[in-house]
DNA sequence: CAAATTCCTGACCAAGCGGTCAAGGAACAT
DNA sequence: ATGTTCCTTGACCGCTTGGTCAGGAATTTG
């Protein structure tokens, strides 16, 4: 296992870190956009401003490209269900919950449409994390939901769908984003309908889950 | 532009129809699961049991069958939404929409794959038709559902956001399969967790919408 | 059953793909 | 300024890709 020619080097020079950066910024776009094998190299040369042998100089193979991507986001996919926080108001948490996914699919689309793409191919990378971490991380986080549930404080629904739903929802404005805006038209531009967006997701997973009504008319 | 060679027949034979089908089974598989840029022609003829230069006798180029496989499962598509009915109860019509499209997601999912591939890659196909067709049904519904709430039916949300909360949720279990089936586990077998997955969902959704619960626990 | 038509295939092609390499240019330490 | 290391590139390679074509095999038609 041969590490690209840049990792023979001594220590990380700045070139090295501009470039690379460079190269990842350009393979999440194309990725998130074409799929692994919808995404050519030359594709992401191209959009970092470079040829491909240079970029080949950085990253080996095309896999490394998607491995290394997918790792630099990874962790932020991750970590918006790790501030569920058991001490928390039920209510209260649910909702930051959903600002959190909502705030990450509108300043970072690119990432979740990767991680659609990459869980639609049937996850051949992430497979395993889906099934260790973020598993491990969910049953933990439906295991406090549950426990709210018992304690009265919301409604009997299943946890795991819970969650399931709260991911669907907030997801779909990164990932149809398209969609989106060709069914709203012109009415709405971006920043506008996030708002309402978060108003609605709120109103009715709030008073779903509680009676209480999220935000009046 | 010239037809594929299978159309310049004189009329459609019974061979054409059926390769015809088997080519648009196989192309659904592999579109949905690579997209557009992704699948190969090659994959494709070999799913469905041909040489390529033999898939390529039925369908000129790959983009044909491309086009193909989108015209046969759009109708499909649209379908549930319009069946959402004005003079209905509104709960029971939004119980039943999520439904249709639950049980679209459970019996088609590679269709609801093909689509959020489409989108994902922003519909460059598709793209008239959401801002077309698909606008102008979502309009005419949300102005049903807006009725509803300004008849005091229906809590006051945002009916556009409801319906993609509906899509978003739904299709969830089509296009994240994988993702679903690693987090729960060995527990749930596919049949089970949709059942759950759908009174999650009502229950949601309705005491969400009308103060009223569900399913009782 | 033969003639007309439809169906199928191996061989092939040009273009695009991921990836290599030798060699020249920049950047940097001393 | 000079030697060393790092960066960049054009030319190239073998393989896969979408697509063609001539001709033979099946099938339908009279």
């Amino acid at each position: 296992m041969n590490p690209a020619r840049a990792n023979r080097t001594r220590k990380r020079t700045r070139i090295q870190e501009e470039n690379e950066e460079r190269i990842l910024d350009a393979a999440l776009e194309v990725f998130s956009t074409w799929g692994y094998r919808g995404a050519t190299v030359d594709q992401i040369a191209a959009l970092a401003g470079m040829t491909k042998p240079n970029l080949l100089y950085y990253f080996r193979r095309k896999e490394d490209i998607y491995l290394a991507v997918l790792n630099r986001t990874h962790e932020m996919w991750l970590e918006p269900l790790e501030h569920l926080d058991a001490a928390g108001d039920p209510s209260r948490e649910i909702a930051a919950y959903i600002d959190r996914k909502l705030e990450m699919s509108r300043d970072n689309p690119k990432a979740s449409r990767l991680f659609a793409m990459e869980i639609i191919q049937g996850a051949p990378i992430l497979g395993p994390v889906l099934g260790g971490r973020l598993k491990r991380l969910v049953d933990e986080k439906a295991a406090v939901i549950r426990s709210w549930i018992d304690e009265g404080r919301l409604a009997p629904v299943d946890p795991h769908h819970l969650i399931f739903m709260i991911w669907a929802t907030t997801q779909h404005y990164a990932d149809f984003d398209t969609q989106i805006r060709a069914v709203l038209g012109a009415e709405a531009t971006q920043p506008a309908h996030f708002d309402t967006a978060k108003q609605t997701l709120e109103q009715v997973f709030l008073s779903g889950l509680t009676g209480r009504t999220g935000n009046a008319r």
